[in-house]
DNA sequence: CTGAAAGCGCTTACAG
DNA sequence: CTGAAAGCGCTTACAG
């Protein structure tokens, strides 16, 4: 197990800088030669090392990707359909993801990560509303950032999906499925906050729903408290459709409902402004925005990349535009949550 | 902005030898001295370069936690409590979680990952049940592995979870509710995993559900699938109680059945084997054997710093133990799930 | 109590 | 076409 370049170059009495190009395809060599030292080498079970790669060349080749911890043990599950995104395109480059949980508290150095601490990152991929304080620490650590749903819109560095065409979409749908009324279920407004989706959804909601003729009246919930639910149900009504803004809503709605005798697509209308990757395959008659987070994630990566390689300060923004998505499974008896108006089973 | 312990170094007419020492705390000098190099260091924006520091110290303090790409784009996503709870040890700690996403199928040197091929971690967990050949492979990659809900269970150097206790307390808990026959639904036995929660669980089930004398009927069901779902239904009886082995089993039975006209709790009696931290939010009145992988990403976490710490080759396994979580919650007007036989409202 | 020396394993730029 | 030199920024062990 011979571990580094000297060894090899000293096994054929060659320097070990012609081993380290021969071993990258650098410099010029006879092509018998490189074979000859590549065979060597696998042979031998020579394996590079990083730190060293990385002290002379100057590049880490690891990107960080750089998540909220919300409470920790609640909460920020959305990101992992992001980050698996990110890493699909990252690690064939040959980089390496670096989980970092971020909590907004530790603007101070002390607090932050080893990894942010010790120049140990080529950039980053920030996929957290954070705010400007500590968005403002994380530029003056890396000048290499892309801002993936992270609520910075700007003409560069910056991918997002159109929060208010989503609503508009989900707006249209109800309106054509027969309501005259939306309930639109979200959840407290986090006023301190930079950037909440739920916000340009809502303009989304307002502006198509008004085109339409529908009413429209915002509930503010938190998931999992009974009385809060019970709003909800006393305003049911044959007229009215039930709006979840994001998924962290439309889950709890379709998962206690039932047990208090409402079903969503029977009982009652139900559309969603959110997606997640999992609604695909446990979920798929949910009627909802649809909007694909992994491939936002790997939207982002290639941004990177292409930053990193063509040592430009920036890159253009992407946004990502959602699609209304029926529900309507073909192979499946069991009807879309926003079933037409009149084929809603009364109560 | 001074970048290396040189330029302090030279900054205040001590060698970086010194600078280095007072930084670390290591060394011994005058307090003063320590404490002057400290104040400048800090003031001139010093932050030590990470590449340097492994080369010298032999220490990258990056932790490999390496997860299961089951198709990419779905499944996984249990994945992220466990991850959260790793993170949350080792970032403190002064490590850096790598996510390094694995196919069985790349065994070979050259699909692996940049971060394997490089010796660029101190150590890994594992979260994914691989093939006996990927584990070896691994295993050869790095002698200090934790192998995390894993399929491991040997007495050192593994986490799991007491999945046979797991599947008894629900049948007890079936039982006990008045229930004479259960449905045990889970998925399509994946032959070629070296391991199978569900085995165990429908051991620990098989064994209650005997001592108690309650019939048990195993179904096999692809989620999402409306012919396996409606199989279930047909079955539907007010003695038999719908038990699901994961949770990417209860999902669409809580979620698809109510549709389809079947409210769990309502018309009839759910109860599940697995947990997920977000149930505890969103879901808190599905009955199940409750288990927390939040924590048990942390206990991994603190074995894999215990052993790297103690330059000791392993450390005793964890076994983690569920208890019975009936979904009683007081200020939930909604019934758990698995509502008492007597209380179960005919169809 | 303090600092000069050696070395970690590579890559890059340059001289032959 | 090939290789010797310099250097990346630290830590460790050791001599004073």
């Amino acid at each position: 197990m011979a571990s580094t370049l000297k060894e090899i170059a000293d096994h054929m009495g060659v320097s070990h800088v012609t081993v380290s190009h021969a071993l990258r395809g650098t410099g010029r060599m006879a092509e018998d030669t490189r074979h000859r030292i590549q065979q060597t080498a696998r042979r031998m079970g020579y394996r590079p090392n990083a730190a060293a790669r990385t002290m002379a060349s100057r590049q880490t080749h690891n990107i960080g990707v750089v998540i909220h911890s919300l409470g920790l043990q609640c909460g920020g599950w959305h990101a992992y359909d992001t980050v698996s995104g990110i890493n699909s395109i990252i690690e064939p480059a040959g980089y390496t993801t670096c989980l970092v949980q971020m909590h907004d508290v530790e603007s101070g150095e002390d607090g932050m990560a080893r990894v942010f601490r010790e120049q140990a990152l080529d950039g980053m991929i920030v996929h957290a509303a954070l705010l400007p304080r500590a968005r403002h620490h994380l530029g003056e650590l890396s000048d290499s950032i892309i801002w993936c749903d992270a609520g910075l819109q700007e003409s560069t560095n910056c991918v997002w999906r159109d929060e208010v065409q989503a609503g508009r979409l989900v707006a249209n749908a109800v309106a054509e499925a027969g309501y005259r009324k939306a309930l639109v279920v979200s959840g407290e407004s986090h006023s301190e906050r930079p950037y909440r989706h739920g916000h340009q959804r809502e303009a989304g909601l307002r502006d198509g729903f008004e085109r339409a003729g529908v009413a429209m009246q915002c509930v503010r919930i938190e998931s999992g408290n009974a009385a809060h639910l019970q709003m909800i149900i006393d305003q049911m009504h044959p007229d009215v459709a039930v709006v979840a803004a994001d998924y962290s809503h439309v889950e709890p709605i379709a998962l206690m409902f039932p047990s208090a005798g409402w079903s969503p697509g029977v009982h009652f209308a139900l559309a969603c402004c959110d997606d997640r990757s999992w609604f695909a395959v446990h979920w798929r008659n949910l009627s909802r925005a649809r909007f694909n987070r992994y491939k936002m994630g790997q939207q982002a990566a290639n941004m990177m990349l292409q930053r990193m390689s063509s040592h430009e300060r920036s890159v253009e923004s992407h946004i990502e535009l959602p699609a209304w998505y029926p529900g309507h499974v073909k192979e499946l008896s069991i009807p879309p949550t926003l079933v037409p108006r009149e084929k809603l089973i009364g109560r």
